[in-house]
DNA sequence: CCAAGAGTG
DNA sequence: CCACTCTTG
């Protein structure tokens, strides 16, 4: 029985396993968070093999899990067994990446709605904007490549600055980002925000915010069958004990009602 | 009695007076290249104080020297005395420049045409492409705030990346590289080679070359008044005794005829 | 994983 | 004054 039967909810998070302080600890708050959003799809970024055993445990009753790699550091997908039914997954790497990031995606029924998920961990870092550029880019040839009559969600940590899209020509017409088409709510911008997350070995006076992390929806044709309804940040609370955050990175969920 | 009636040139160099070693030696090597080229006009970046003293004296007796600071580093405009009426000059900081750069302009009549001279040395390194890109933005906006009646030449060391100028728009359409006009010399385009140069103390393999310096015209209205037609580079000769060349720019030199 | 700056080849 | 890497705040 399913609670919320018209209700589809997408999380994606960058889960910082390349810190290895506190790893596990932040690995199970992060499971423990999944446990009670019980989102339908999860992307998640970073991961590592450090934290296999936790999600296994944690979120492998209720979830299946793909991974993209199963060295260094990789981004996953959770589907909820309950509602999803995945028919393909698919890892393409980035060949010009320089820190082995790879698009990943899967075909897959949720709540009966054909989609296509996509998520990825875009080339970090200022500096690396044209390998970036170029990472989005292939993204969202990806999005459109998806047959029309499938809903495409596509997001991760894109590391984007919002000058970097401006220059590959803004969003294709028939792409959204959530976050805008749900009201660009000032609380749910910043998804890595060293004001308010400490998660970081920061000794710098200047506290950088960005709006790195990301998802995208290109909807059905002819007929849409989600609406994107809210927008919010997630992992906010910090871990009883350490006192610190699930991750130096916010998740981002966005919830859609089937129209 | 003028040999050449009907033909102007002007001269821009990056002098490199940041480059201690034999920067008197090298100075007079620029100024004796200026009293065998005699051009009418010469833009230069990089002056030093310490070459003052070497300019009165070889090219004092020729040229009108007008500097843009007398600290640090900075842009100076020779203007020959048999050919060039000079009612202005300008000196114009560029207040977001982290490098103490200015645009500095002159009012002139050169050979009996009116002209707006205008150089500047733009915020260096790739790192400062954001600052050089308003630089360049606002010397545009200078070339075509001068009259109509006027003809500007507009150059220097502008530190340029092609993208660059993309990214701002291009040239306006009524500005022109002369480079490009006349007839883009593969063997005049890059300035700053250091295939070609070894002034810099360089132990890396890779050797750059870029087309960092740059002149541009805006023709008079309703009246072209002048035809570029040659552009090369100078100062390609080591100096004898030391071996160096005068700068690690070359420096470029544009022929127009009068029409 | 920010922005500056320093050091290397 | 290149590109890259590293350190520092
Ligand atoms: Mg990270
Ligand atoms: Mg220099």
């Amino acid at each position: 029985m399913d609670p919320e039967p018209h209700r589809i909810r997408i999380l994606s998070w960058n889960i910082d396993g390349l810190d290895m302080g506190n790893i596990r600890t932040r690995a199970k708050a992060v499971c423990e968070n999944i446990m009670r959003e019980t989102p339908d799809v999860v992307f998640l970024q970073e991961f590592v093999t450090e934290m296999s055993d936790i999600f296994d445990k944690h979120c492998g009753p209720s979830y299946e899990r793909f991974q993209a790699a199963s060295d260094a550091y990789y981004t996953a997908m959770l589907l909820k067994k309950q509602t999803v039914k995945c028919t393909e997954t698919k890892v393409v790497p980035f060949y010009t990446s320089r820190m082995g990031r790879a698009l990943q995606s899967a075909q897959a029924e949720v709540k009966g709605i054909p989609m296509t998920l996509i998520t990825s961990h875009l080339e970090s870092t200022k500096d690396h904007a044209e390998e970036r550029k170029r990472q989005l880019t292939a993204a969202f040839r990806a999005v459109n490549e998806a047959e029309g009559s499938r809903t495409v969600v596509f997001g991760g940590d894109l590391n984007l600055r919002d000058p970097e899209l401006a220059a590959i020509g803004s969003l294709p017409d028939n792409i959204y980002d959530l976050w805008e088409v749900t009201g660009k709510r000032k609380e749910a911008a910043f998804t890595w925000d060293l004001t308010r997350n400490d998660n970081l070995e920061w000794q710098a006076r200047f506290r950088p915010k960005c709006r790195f992390d990301r998802l995208y929806i290109r909807h059905s044709t002819p007929r849409t069958q989600l609406k994107p309804v809210y927008f919010e940040l997630t992992g906010l609370e910090r871990i009883p004990g350490c006192r610190r955050f699930p991750s130096d990175h916010w998740g981002i969920l966005a919830h859609f009602d089937k129209v």
